[in-house]
RNA sequence: CGGGGUGUGGCGCAGCCCGGUAGCGCACCUGCUUUGGGAGCAGGGGGCCGCCGGUUCAAAUCCGGCCACCCCGACCA
C-alpha cells in the first residue's frame, strides 16, 4: 500500500475525548474512527489488523474441527422468546419489521445454534460438531468505554459446540481451550487463563482469557507460587488474621463517628478489628445484613451468589454508622475470615459502638466468602501471596449443558434409540480487544509497537526525498522486492519532510522500517530497524533487504 | 440509572465570570525558500459558537429546557 493517496489519517496530538492507551493510539495512528458512543468505523490500517487476528483465528478453529458458518444479525423473536431470553437482558436491541413483528438484533447465537441443530442432528452418529462464525454483535451497553474495548457494536468470534455427553463436552472443551491459547500467544499477548463466575444463567463451568493491561475492566487474582488465577468476581484469598488485643464486650459512646475510618480514628483501634456492616435488600429474600472486616470490600456478586443469585441493592437507611448484628433482627451473612475473631462493630444504637463482639458467640452469622480479595493474601491453593492485576477479557469458554438445546428442542437418538438433548458449549473471542491489547500492552513513547503476527503491513517504507530519483527507485525496487517475497509493505510516497515520515513510521508501529535516504547516495545502503529496537541499525546494499529482513528476529517468533 | 466533566472552523484550545457580533496553534490552498526526527516567510479559504426557547437595543457570553460525548460507579448473555 503507497501511503500518499490513502486514508490512513494520523493525527499529531491525542483526542480529547480518548482516555485509554490504545483508544488514543488506536485514534492518532488512524485505524478507527468513532462514529457515535460504542460504535466504531475501521479505516484501512485498523481493518488489516482485524484481518489478521481473524487469519489467526481461523487457523486454529479449523485445526481443532471448527467449521465456519455465518448467521444472521437480524433475529425473530420467537427463538429467543423460547429459550427465555426475550424478557430480562437490557442489553438487548428489540425491533420490529413492518408488519409488527418483534425482531431482535442478535447480541450472540446459542439460539440459533439451537434451533439449526434442531433440524441438522438427529443421532449420535452425527456428533460431536463445533460451528464457529466471525460476526458482529450488537449489544445496548449501559456504558461503552474505552474506546474498542467496550462498545455496543463489535465483531466476535463465537464457537458452539454439540456433544453427546458430559465426556464428550469436556473434549469439546478443553479442545478450545488449547486453541485459544495457541491464538493468543500468535497474537503477541501476555494472558491469564482464569476460571469465572458462569453468571445467572448456570452453566457447568466457564474460563476466561484475560489480557493484564492499565485500561483492564476487570481484576484478576493470581498466585506465582501454583500458577492459581481467578476473576475477583470469584476469587478467594485469605487475608492475615490480625492480632486480637485481648477485649470484653462493652459499649462505647461514638459520637459523630459513622465510617470506619472515623471510628477507627476516635477508638483509635485498627479497622482490621473492625466489622463493617452493610444492610442489603434482595429482591426475593428481603433485607439481609452483611459484615466484612473493616478494611475489606464487600464484593456484590459474591453476595448474590450466596443469596442465590437474587438481585441486591445496598440499603442506605438513615441509622447508617451504627448498625451491628448483635441484636439484629434480619439475617446475618459474615465473610468467613470473621469466624471467631474479637471486633468492634456498630451497636445498634446511635452514637454507640460495641467492643469485644465475636461472630458465631455474639452473634449466630452464615459464613460465607464475601470479600474482594486484595493483594497479599494467601493463596487458598499453595499459601503464597496473591497479586492482583487489571486485565481485559479476550475470550472465554462456557460449558453450557441443555439450556438452549432443551428450549429449542435440539435433541439427537444414542446408540439405544433414546431421545437426548445436546449438550452444549459456547465460546467466544474479542479480536477488537486484541487488538487493543496488543497495543496497550506493546506500545511505546513513540507510538503503537505491533507484534509481528497481527501488525498491518511488515515492512514500513520511509523514502526521505523524493526529489532523489534513485531514492524513488530504490524504495520501488524495495517495495516490489517486499511483495514479491510475501511481505506486506506499506510505502511512505508523501511528498512530506523526512521528520513526519519518521513520527508516522514510529505512531503506525509496523515491526520493520525500511529508510531509503542519503545513505543510498554516499555509501549505497539503506537502513533497516526494528520498531521495538529502535538503536540496532542494519545498514545494507539493496540487494541485500529482503534477506536481512527475513532474518530478523521478529519475524522468526510469531512464523 | 446515580455522580462529575465537556460541547466554539478538520484536530487541539482560548474567549464566557464582567453581553457589543469570534480568536490562537496545527492542518488545508497559493507562491518563494527549505529537505534525516512533526520547516520558514508572505498571502488566502473555511465557523448554524451542540439544539430549542427566554431575557436584552444587542447573547458564544446571562436564564430555562433538551441533546450529544467523555470519566467514575451501577450494569456487563
Amino acid at each position: 500500500m503507497r501511503l500518499a493517496k490513502s486514508l490512513v489519517p494520523t493525527l499529531r496530538e491525542d483526542p480529547a475525548d480518548a482516555e485509554a492507551l490504545s483508544h488514543k493510539l488506536m485514534l492518532r495512528a488512524g485505524l478507527v474512527r468513532q462514529l457515535a458512543a460504542g460504535i466504531y468505523v475501521y479505516l484501512p490500517i485498523g481493518l488489516r489488523v482485524m484481518e489478521k487476528i481473524d487469519a489467526i483465528i481461523r487457523e486454529e478453529m479449523n485445526a481443532i474441527g471448527g467449521q465456519e458458518i455465518s448467521m444472521p444479525v437480524l433475529q425473530p423473536a420467537d427463538i429467543w422468546q423460547k429459550s427465555g431470553r426475550w424478557e430480562g437482558i437490557p442489553e438487548m436491541f428489540k425491533l420490529q419489521d413492518r408488519y409488527g413483528r418483534d425482531m431482535v438484533l442478535g447480541m450472540t447465537h446459542e439460539e440459533v445454534i439451537a434451533w439449526l441443530a434442531a433440524r441438522e442432528i438427529r443421532s449420535y452418529r452425527d456428533l460431536p460438531q463445533i460451528w464457529y462464525q466471525i460476526q458482529t454483535k450488537e449489544r445496548d451497553e449501559a456504558r461503552p468505554r474505552s474506546g474498542v474495548l467496550r462498545t455496543r457494536e463489535f465483531v466476535m468470534k463465537d464457537s458452539y459446540t454439540l456433544d453427546p455427553d458430559l465426556a464428550a463436552l469436556e473434549r469439546s472443551y478443553a479442545a478450545h481451550e488449547g486453541a485459544y491459547r495457541r491464538i493468543f500467544e500468535r497474537c503477541g499477548l501476555r494472558f491469564y487463563v482464569a476460571q469465572s463466575d458462569t453468571g445467572m444463567m448456570g452453566g457447568l463451568g466457564a474460563h476466561e482469557f484475560l489480557a493484564p493491561c492499565a485500561a483492564g475492566e476487570d481484576e484478576i487474582a493470581i498466585c506465582a507460587g501454583c500458577g492459581y488465577a481467578a476473576n475477583v468476581e470469584i476469587a478467594r484469598g485469605v487475608p492475615a488474621p490480625p492480632g486480637f488485643p485481648p477485649a470484653s464486650r462493652e459499649e462505647v459512646a461514638t459520637p459523630n463517628a459513622r465510617t470506619i475510618a472515623e471510628v477507627s480514628a476516635l477508638l483509635k483501634v485498627d479497622p482490621r478489628l473492625m466489622l463493617k456492616s452493610l444492610l442489603y435488600v434482595g429482591r426475593r429474600t428481603g433485607p439481609v445484613l452483611v459484615l466484612v472486616r473493616g478494611d475489606h470490600a464487600l464484593h456484590e456478586r459474591k453476595l448474590a451468589r450466596a443469596l442465590g443469585g437474587d438481585e441486591v441493592r445496598q440499603h442506605l437507611g438513615a441509622p447508617a454508622g451504627s448498625v451491628g448484628p448483635v441484636g439484629a433482627h434480619v439475617p446475618v451473612l459474615a465473610d468467613e475470615h470473621l469466624r471467631g475473631g474479637v471486633y468492634v462493630t456498630g451497636a445498634n444504637r446511635e452514637g454507640f459502638h460495641l467492643r469485644g463482639v465475636t461472630p458465631g458467640r455474639d452473634f449466630e452469622p452464615r459464613f460465607v466468602d464475601l470479600h474482594t480479595v486484595a493483594a497479599g493474601e494467601a493463596c487458598v491453593e499453595c499459601g503464597k501471596p496473591l497479586a492482583v492485576e487489571k486485565v481485559i477479557e479476550v475470550g472465554n469458554i462456557f460449558k453450557l449443558g441443555t439450556k438452549y438445546s432443551d428450549a429449542l428442542g435440539a435433541m439427537f437418538l444414542d446408540e439405544g434409540g433414546k431421545e437426548q438433548p445436546i449438550i452444549m458449549g459456547s465460546y467466544g473471542i474479542g479480536p477488537a480487544r486484541i487488538a487493543a491489547a496488543a497495543v496497550e500492552q506493546c506500545a511505546d513513547a513513540d507510538g503503537i509497537v505491533w507484534p509481528a503476527s497481527i501488525a498491518p503491513f511488515h515492512v514500513h517504507i520511509v523514502v526521505v526525498s523524493l526529489r532523489d530519483a534513485a531514492q524513488v527507485a530504490a524504495a520501488e525496487e524495495v517495495y516490489a522486492g517486499c511483495r514479491a517475497a510475501g511481505l506486506d509493505a506499506l510505502l511512505d510516497d508523501r511528498d512530506e519532510r523526512p521528520g513526519v515520515k519518521f513520527k508516522d513510521a514510529d505512531l503506525l508501529g509496523m515491526p520493520v522500517r525500511v529508510t531509503v535516504g542519503n545513505a543510498l547516495a554516499k555509501e549505497g545502503v539503506v537502513e533497516i530497524k526494528e520498531r521495538r529496537a529502535p538503536r540496532a541499525e542494519h545498514r545494507v546494499a539493496r540487494d541485500r533487504v529482503i534477506d536481512t529482513i527475513r532474518g530478523l528476529e521478529v519475524f522468526r517468533a510469531s512464523r
